[in-house]
DNA sequence: CTTGTCTATGCAACTCGTTGCATAGCAGGA
DNA sequence: TCCTGCTATGCAACGAGTTGCATAGACAAG
């Protein structure tokens, strides 16, 4: 499993909380990583016991305290070890997929709006997308020589823009199909 | 969860075994569902208690006996509901931008290698999907008016071939990326 | 004649991930 | 004042998915 080494990774760009790394898990990290808050505050003490993070109690005012987590020796020595292990290619889970070819034994023309439901929220995330590009990496405002780190995530978020553009342009394929079918049916 | 509903999809297209349904797993469903055989064994008899699926014992010379099913009028009626209930656009699970993210507080040219496998397996895919569409869409063999049933496959399929080429385009981006920083590192 | 491979099914144990619920302080609006 | 919403953490139960192992007949290669 590799929440952990997501876990590791993130708090290496910033150490934080468990309430903080679920909230980057809604953004950033769950582009391609994703992960509710009691998945992670369970692995985060798992980690914690077996030392490949530290703890450092931050009382705070007008909140309650938190917990801020930073990565040790022991979890930057295991994020090394996985990142030099080979990982397989992901296995793919597409709902969507499934429902359209269920869709030749119903009325295909049922999925038209289901199938627009999901070109909007997909639209949206390019949209989200290319907001942060501007915002970190070539906008105005970005650095004019960006380090390794700041690369690395331009070229991760570039997968997830050229990911998001491909599935725009499928789902119009696919709604030209629906269509198609309507007419003919 | 809609192993359920693939499993249904799968035998509507094709009454067929526990063993080869996992077969299918491993290719045409399996570009977009994946599945073991044991999960697949588990959730056909609660499909088969449920009412959803009938067996049929069909004894076999020169291999061992096998259980054949096929979809029953239940499980038509629970594939047609799920299919008119809205799903939510996938969560993702890509352990190689974790790793690309990561490589930021390591050694990113380790990755190179790394990321050229993940290149040949997913050029591989593109052409074993390519040679699918050419057999059964766009080839001489191919259907000249094809039915709702096919198009539907066809554009599942077409959907693969796209994501396969996005991922490949990607990956250049990203080995372009480390190149680049080995160079500069 | 033994070893390996393919079809075919399944159990048991485990880990991973989700859902529902609980607590608790503080802030802002009706 | 009460209700809603946000930060912040956590338990308990369940369901989904993986891994290892077991069985068993038939065939092919060595």
């Amino acid at each position: 499993m590799a929440l952990e080494h997501a876990i590791l990774v993130s708090l290496l760009e910033k150490p934080g909380s468990g309430y903080e790394l679920a909230r980057r898990f809604e953004r950033s990290i769950g582009y391609f990583w994703t992960a509710t808050h009691q998945q992670i505050y369970r692995v985060l003490k798992r980690m914690e016991s077996d030392g490949w993070v530290d703890v450092r109690e931050v009382p705070q005012q007008a909140r309650p305290d938190k917990k801020e987590y930073s990565v040790a020796a022991l979890g930057r020595t295991a994020l090394s070890g996985w990142l030099h292990e080979p990982i397989e290619p992901e296995s793919v889970r597409h709902d969507l997929a499934v429902k359209i070819r269920g869709a030749a034994f119903d009325d295909p023309a049922a999925l038209i709006r289901e199938v627009e439901r999901h070109h909007r929220t997909h639209t949206d995330r390019l949209a989200h997308y290319l907001a942060g590009e501007r915002r970190d990496f070539t906008g105005p405002e970005a650095p004019a020589a960006p380090d390794a780190g700041q690369q690395l995530q331009h070229v991760v978020l570039r997968g997830g823009i050229a990911y998001e553009r491909m599935t725009i342009a499928w789902l119009e394929d696919v709604l030209a199909t629906l269509h198609r079918l309507r007419g003919e049916g």
